[in-house]
DNA sequence: CCTAGCTATTCGGTGTTGCTATGTACCGGT
DNA sequence: ACCGGTACATAGCAACACCGAATAGCTAGG
């Protein structure tokens, strides 16, 4: 979509790929093709990645390489103990402000 | 609340104020206040200021400088048609990202 | 008077984040 | 040998919210 779209995935994209991750262990090349088909068609690759790296840098997700038939080794990345407690935070924070805009978009609708 | 709110507040804190905006007009220390109110207790007022900046050079809102009785001269918002489509499109958005992560959310109740 | 406190706005510097563009590397089919 | 799909990495950029401080008008208490 567009910039709007840019601006609300900051702090948002993060939750969504732990979200995804705390369903099953994952790696980049697959998130990205996930997220293009759920219809967040111009997500970068280079955005997960580097986003991986921070999670992992804060010790959220687990890492292992597995090697790929395909192409060179994949870099499975699985949710941690750490990860859980951080994605609880994250649904917290979301409902608190999905709450709020809901509100908002409800008081609009009379004016 | 915390770091997780600062960086989802990017992209959604516009909306919000244009939100609130499409219902009054209203002035910067004006919707600071409500919006602490409504829990949102750690905005910072320079932002708001900075944010109001922002869409009025983009043309979304009209201004009015109106004197105040208990201080400096309030600059009153208001909403105008161009800001009423970008705010049309925000809730587009909105409501996009916003499906996907219940989607998630449900999802990964099941683990 | 004058200091404190509330109202009201502005601005420079910082950190985080997603995007763009590019580069590296492994593999299979032609 | 070449190309396309798979898979990861990174440097530079722009946007945004935060922090801290400054400016300014008004009122009430000492």
């Amino acid at each position: 979509m567009g910039k709007q779209m840019t601006e609300m995935l900051k702090g948002t994209l993060e939750g969504i790929v732990l979200a995804i991750l705390s369903g099953r262990p994952a790696y980049g090349y697959e998130i990205t093709a996930w997220l293009r088909d759920q219809g967040f068609s111009d997500i970068a690759e280079g955005t997960i990645y580097a986003l991986l790296v921070r999670v992992e840098r804060r010790g959220l997700v687990d890492v292992e390489k597995v090697p790929s038939e395909k192409g060179p080794p994949r870099k499975v990345y699985s949710l941690n103990a750490r990860g859980r407690e951080y994605l609880d935070e994250f649904w917290t924070t979301w409902s608190f402000l999905a709450e709020r805009l809901e509100q908002l978009r409800e008081g609009g609708k009379q004016s």
